[in-house]
DNA sequence: GTCTATAAGGAGATAGAC
DNA sequence: GTCTATCTCCTTATAGAC
């Protein structure tokens, strides 16, 4: 995230009100609250963002504009794609570190919570979510189908398969604040990454 | 549900409640609204529910009592089980019909949104409303490694990996107001059942 | 850019008549 | 069991001084 694209007060009010959007949902967090957290009074919020919903749609656009697929394939990642087992572990893993990130977290929470009061908008879908990483996945089965390292299924129902159950899991276990949740969690991708694979290999 | 347990105005209030929380959430959903819809004055609501809170604990009480498996394990679904890929198959549409009832829609709608305001209500999570499905499954599975008709995998991994996507399924594709969604739910449940099916089979 | 003051309305909930 | 009337509090948002 760019934090010099905005001045430090329109940052942390971002900031605050994610959090604060992510614990209790949208509308019952309160432009009251938030500005007393980040420490200015209510009208001070209007110099920076118009109304509440101006800063919901700031939030939006701050995470829409982040590539995911920059985290999630690193350099040191490909170099395994001679292990498809190994690498497709590695990738798991590479995903579920970069949605336990806190304000990942934070946005997944208030995406799950939203989806459904603000109907029509295409960011807040899971569909939305998880398009550019299906694509990835996508690309990725493609090339091993095309190098008989795994069955020639239809690449978009692996990508499904793959990146669904991940997500299902991470949501799932979102709800928990015990940060050692993270552990089970890497535990069902591992056993969810053993059973694709299984299914997959040739 | 028992249409009988409460007077029809009680009953009246739970309907459209339930309603206005799965369209604005929880705290959006106002006293008032669901007075002038239900057709009495918001001090009438208090002679059968104490308050607001109250309402929606009225609401995860009835989903709660109700046993999923009664509904989605019939008799004659049962016939098929020497058939085992056509079983999975009924098995899951089954389930997605279930899912596709407009009070269960509503329901889980509400689940996904309360789900972290409400933190630590065991019955407002994904896993709880999973827990008794998934159990199902388990030992359905166990039946199938036992007579050697599927791979002898984790029968808790093999129920997560069946249930877990066809309810992501089900989630993903809730935020639309359009029934057809259901041709393309039921499409990508066909898909799943197929690959799960390969890769267990015997 | 932040403050005080205030507007205007909606929220949940209760009292008491019928 | 439903009504009218009312209480108290909180909400988003604006006006204008500094």
């Amino acid at each position: 995230m760019n934090k010099m694209k905005f001045s430090n007060t329109k940052q942390q009010i971002l900031s605050v009100a994610l959090d604060f959007f992510s614990r209790h949902g949208y509308s019952s967090a309160s432009i009251r609250q938030i500005a007393r957290e980040v420490g200015i009074r209510e009208s001070a919020i209007y110099n920076h963002f118009k109304s509440k919903d101006d800063i919901f749609m700031a939030i939006l656009a701050e995470f829409n504009s982040r590539a995911i697929g920059k985290h999630v394939l690193s350099d040191d990642l490909l170099d395994d794609l001679g292990e498809p087992e190994k690498f497709l572990k590695n990738f798991a893993g590479k995903l579920i570190d970069y949605w336990n990130k806190p304000e990942e977290r934070k946005f997944i929470r208030v995406l799950l919570m939203e989806q459904f009061t603000r109907v029509g908008q295409k960011e807040l879908s899971i569909t939305g979510y998880l398009n550019e990483l299906r694509s990835i996945c996508k690309l990725i089965f493609e090339e091993m189908i095309k190098n008989n390292i795994i069955k020639n299924f239809d690449s978009v129902t692996l990508a499904d398969e793959f990146t669904g159950l991940l997500f299902l899991i991470r949501s799932e276990l979102m709800a928990g604040e015990k940060t050692d949740n993270i552990t089970l969690v890497r535990e069902l991708m591992e056993k969810h990454v053993g059973f694709f694979w299984n299914a997959v290999k040739l």
